[in-house]
DNA sequence: GTTTTGCACTCTAGGGGGGAGAGTGCTAAA
DNA sequence: TTTAGCACTCTCCCCCCTAGAGTGCAAAAC
């Protein structure tokens, strides 16, 4: 793929690429086909309209563009959009100042769920797009603590304090009623067990521990793993996400109409669509573009979607990105998931 | 207003008041002006199309009606709508199966939010418009448990657990560090005090309590109180709600300008508008409805807002609602609106 | 060989005209 | 008081037409 696609850029001239780059952004920047006047004016290339009509035919044989009907301007294709995203795009570089001023932001959330909804609203003002960021995979990180706390029906709740930040809450479903002092008991001899160890060491540890824990019979220890066992096996796994600015999506004219946008906005608040899209991502290496029809998903025929994971300690823990019409800045918006994605991982790091 | 109103209900003949009823109801049914023909066609009155069309004639001159443009027909003024929910609506009874499915439904949810997110999803489902439900004021019910878990940097955990399935993190800041066993110690120490009781009874013990324990002199003791105060004293009094549904706005003819959506929309997601307009619904007794410009926000103009506060114990705790156009079958939305709220509270009562 | 000029051609956006249809208000008759 | 009759008004929609933008191609110019 990419190698056919550098194949297709060497084939071009120089010029041909330097009329191709300027007119995908006189596109984006304006939405309006353009035609071979309007570049011979803009470019510094001293061509005559009649040469870039012929540049620009070449460039529609080989699939780069296209032209809404006879007597349009051009428009980049998908294939157009991939060549141009690929190879002729200069990242601009980020303000520092507002590169700061997220991180700051970032920083002063006082847990995940706020944190990534931060991350989401930031991502979409900043880019004037709709965004999306995915709930972080829970990190599987040590425990600090456990506590039981009885409830009504022979029911407990199980605290799980697992950072500095972050609270499980679990309910369970016990054989007896257990009085607040039994389970007292029954936390300080967990926490002496598990504390500071993450969830899988955890889990074997208790194994282990159940076989000792038979042959002196108590039953109340017995009771202890078994009742942490079944907390530890309700693994929230929710695939979830959080989005921001999908009202940036109107007034769009590629998105004006309002049929397909309620289409659109359906899928996102169903979550399948999108979350397949996500689950793609969640692989890459970093900054990932899903170019109109690329994405597979029909809903998102005139978007594109720039995604990139971000991690803690080299895991991925999830993905954000930003969805916008294909037209978008993606000089600008590059940059900006990339580095907001990797400002979101050293956040949810310190946060642990 | 109301008298005024009453007034205006009796100036009318039993005709006219049938006609204009069987008018606002057609309107609602297909959204199309109403025409002199269109009435004669479908009423039950042997009535000719002049005969009718004098009647319109008084009842535009009264403000009910208005007509789009001459050779149009006629469709509800804001006054009008306002008549026909006061005087002429029977509202519709609710199919029991389908309440029946609200209550299993909600019952289920196991915390507060996402009761609150499954309430909005539900009544936006059922009504087809978008909904709001305003989370409650903190409920300030009794206490169960308090736990302290020790964070990084003399940052104490305290974890308020107010009922079977509400659980409150709070994050307090000490003044020296303390071991794992004398938070252990303290939080035995409160749970003897505190356990059982409401907020505010908690405050007031507590200073009572603070007097005694300065004679003896014990440092933990009097530190545990200061902890439990602090932690009490964050009330997080979230004015906050619960969208749903948003999309179901969108395809409404009357509401179909991209534009006027957007600003909308961002209306919702800016809270302000609606959370004023939520305050002033908490006051009511029962539904309360907001018809068009009546609400006083430009942005609500051609919507409709219909709410009910819901309660337990005789507490009113929030109010949710449902938006849609001001053309909206009020008959079935009404007593929709005001069996979720009933339900909700009783819902909400049962989570404590 | 490449670039430009000239020209015929195509397609869309937008304005104007005009008729059909719906509905009205008024007047006079029932 | 109700109805019939009628002239009138307004919108909607279809059609036509033109202006303008842009194209592709062939022949001339560089």
């Amino acid at each position: 793929m990419s190698k056919s696609e550098s194949n297709e850029a060497l084939q071009l001239s120089e010029r041909s690429l330097y009329l191709f780059k300027a007119l995908v952004e006189h596109f984006i920047e304006d939405g309006q086909p353009v035609g071979s006047r309007t570049l011979a004016r803009d470019t510094k290339l001293d061509l005559s309209p009649a040469t870039i009509r012929n540049i620009m035919a070449d460039l529609e044989d080989m699939g780069l563009l296209q032209s809404p009907h006879t007597s349009a301007g051009r428009v980049p294709t998908v294939k157009g959009y991939r060549l141009f995203v690929d190879s002729l795009l200069r990242a601009n570089n980020l303000d520092k100042g507002e590169v700061a001023r997220i991180a700051r932001e970032l920083e002063a959330e006082i847990n995940v769920q706020m944190l990534m909804e931060k991350t989401s609203s930031m991502l979409s003002d900043i880019t004037k797009l709709a965004s999306v960021v995915m709930l972080p995979r829970s990190r599987q990180g040590a425990l600090r603590q456990i506590e039981f706390v009885s409830l009504t029906d022979n029911r407990v709740l199980v605290i799980l304090v697992m950072n500095d930040r972050e609270i499980q809450n679990r309910i369970i479903h016990t054989a007896r009623k257990f009085s607040p002092s039994e389970l007292q008991q029954a936390s300080n001899y967990l926490n002496a067990i598990c504390a500071g160890k993450d969830l899988p060491a955890i889990k074997t540890d208790l194994v282990q521990e159940m076989q000792q824990v038979k042959d002196n019979v108590n039953e109340l220890m017995q009771s202890a793993i078994e009742m942490a066992q079944q907390a530890f096996s309700q693994n929230p796994h929710r695939d979830d996400y959080v989005l921001a600015g999908q009202t940036n999506l109107m007034g769009f004219a590629e998105l004006s109409d309002v049929e397909k946008l309620k289409k659109l906005f359906e899928s996102f608040n169903q979550k399948r669509d999108l979350l397949h899209l996500l689950e793609q991502a969640i692989g890459a290496r970093g900054v990932q573009i899903f170019i109109g029809e690329e994405s597979g998903y029909e809903v998102l025929d005139n978007c594109s979607i720039v995604t990139s994971p971000y991690e803690a300690d080299g895991q991925i823990l999830g993905v954000l990105g930003v969805i916008g019409p294909t037209r978008m800045h993606y000089e600008r918006v590059i940059p900006i998931v990339d580095i907001t994605a990797k400002m979101l991982g050293t956040t949810l790091k310190s946060l642990n």
